[in-house]
DNA sequence: CTGAAAGCGCTAACAT
DNA sequence: ATGTTAGCGCTTTCAG
């Protein structure tokens, strides 16, 4: 496999002007271009983007950390992500952390053996305790979706507590009073199940309602809709009656109408339902969720331009480091079918 | 950051020796390995994979190349593909193809650049014509779920054809007659859509139907939900009356049976339907979708494990090349509720 | 079982 | 606008 020094030598230059050619560098004759590239050509040769990390201390790679991607909430995040990074020129190397503190621990390593140049990360296990493994990493770390774990460390969230809130307003305006919480965790640790049980909270109590405990649907084997459903079982064994479910998140909401439904309930009539993240799935579920669009482009856009924007900062000597960012995206109360309009 | 000759110093032992510790090298005195241990330990040293990879020429990484994460099909294989990889101590880098030809091609030409050190390809634009594409490419390259491109390349796929001959067969077993097919492709390209197809063809031909064109609903954008509800509408519009539906995957199922639920429609009642692919999805839809098995998990396992030995044959001197490896992975029927059970 | 020397292919730094 | 020199951190090869 040819080498830069052999198309250098059949182009008559330098392997370093060969490096120039390939890096974009400008001040280059239009002429010995042409050589470079044809001589390329001929040979066929391709960068070893190996040696070239080696040296310039660069990948060009970055890492992305999720749970899994068979959840589509994760599915459709990375592939904005995949496309964030591809606009900038960066590839991803995706590391699973199957929910797990460990598989989290891990994925903060890989970066430090040079393959990738930084981090996007999106916990589900850590918690405030693990805040410190967070700071001085030594390479550049986004964190993504949940709660705020450090004022030194660069976040792009979502507003959870209010989206919770707007789910929960709906169904009090549209007269729901008996209204489940599907998807509550025991773990503490949960992030983004707090603050949305936080909105839900937040919600009922400035209608001067106070949580019932026998409406909560637990779900600590994980977001997925065979638990939406369980949990939503349990709630209807117990106290028998409701009429609004909100769901921490969309899959969750599926699973829940699935149960509703076998049991001959009908939505929304009988009981409003309102999912959490809007995903492609919300749209097509019979019937139609209504849900919060917490903005995943948005936070997938925010986060790799962050990244890369510490990247380049590396780079650049002697420019002072900026100051850490939050970033919060925008959300959307979206109404489909599972939902009655509301009364104005 | 320290370096093997760091650690090397402070164990006072040869860079080599601190290698040989790292690579797992068999014949080591017990006591140099703890000391070269607890040097790394007490530098926090971490090895630099780039170096390793440019002087072994093994990176360690495999490319994965899907369409799109998002589609829950290809987010389910993505994790088992990661699972897989882990189990062989491999690293995964995601390239989203996008389902366009040009992606496609741009995902082979990777593996050239040294980073990764094999491919798992699922293509789903390429077709026969671009078979020559993937000889001869100089790096391991194993092939996904679709059609059959060149007996020189190894191939892992499923049983496309038998598994809409059983869809369709279900439908006619329980009486049906007039089934539409959702997700016709007019792409030449379309692997697995042509295979399903012909699948849906033979089933009808056994029994002395044949293809009414009226009863295949299009959906030339891509295989999503929304596609579904669309081809089974235009379907619907065009002539009335369905007895069954075989959809080409779970996405389209779900999106079809949407549509006829709209309508008001009886699922499994008035119109019976099958999916293909078994995702989450298919088991908590309304009603919960009967589908076709593909053998995604062994499909993943067989197709890393492939690679693994091809890598591995690479380094092995002087071994033969074992001859391209053709898996057909084993596919199960799944009948659920959108399918009236079969009478004996 | 361990060490010394060489070099993988590229780019940073400097020179011109 | 292009060339020279040096070396990134590791593993291969060969010697002991």
């Amino acid at each position: 496999m040819a080498t830069m020094a052999d198309v250098a030598r059949r182009a008559g230059v330098s392997a370093k002007t060969v490096s120039n050619v390939l890096s974009g560098y400008p001040y280059i004759r239009e002429s010995t271009r042409e050589r470079v590239l044809t001589a390329i050509d001929e040979l066929g040769y391709e960068l070893n983007v190996t040696a070239r990390i080696l040296r310039s201390g660069r990948s060009g790679v970055i890492g992305l950390a999720v749970p899994e991607l068979g959840q589509p909430y994760f599915g459709e995040l990375a592939d904005e992500v995949l496309a964030a990074a591809r606009r900038h020129d960066l590839q991803v190397l995706i590391e699973p952390t199957g929910f797990t503190r460990d598989g989290e621990l891990e994925a903060l390593r890989e970066p430090r053996r040079r393959l990738v140049d930084g981090l996007v990360f999106s916990p589900a296990a850590l918690d405030q305790g693990d805040a410190h493994v967070l700071e001085n990493l030594g390479y550049p770390l986004v964190l993504l979706g949940e709660q705020i774990f450090s004022s030194r460390v660069d976040h792009v969230t979502m507003h959870n507590v209010e989206g919770a809130r707007a789910a929960t307003d709906l169904l009090l305006d549209v007269g729901r009073r008996r209204i489940a919480l599907v998807g509550m965790l025991h773990a503490p640790t949960a992030g983004s199940a707090r603050l949305r049980f936080q909105g839900y909270r937040e919600a009922l109590e400035a209608r001067g309602l106070s949580v019932d405990e026998r409406l909560l649907g637990w779900a600590d084997d994980g977001w997925h809709r065979a638990n939406g459903a369980r949990a939503m079982a349990a709630v209807l064994d117990g106290v028998g009656q409701v009429d609004g479910v909100v769901a921490l998140n969309d899959a969750l909401a599926i699973g829940a109408m699935y149960e509703l439904q076998v049991r001959g309930l009908s939505i929304p009539r009988d009981v409003a339902v309102v999912g959490f993240d809007d995903i492609e799935d919300a749209r097509y579920s019979v019937p139609a969720l209504t849900t919060i669009d917490p903005g995943r482009r948005e936070i997938a856009e925010v986060a790799v331009d962050l990244l890369r924007r510490r990247l380049d900062e590396r780079t650049g000597p002697g420019e002072p480091t900026r100051p850490p960012v939050l970033h919060v995206a925008d959300l959307r109360l979206i109404e489909r079918e599972s939902t009655p309009p509301r009364v104005p």
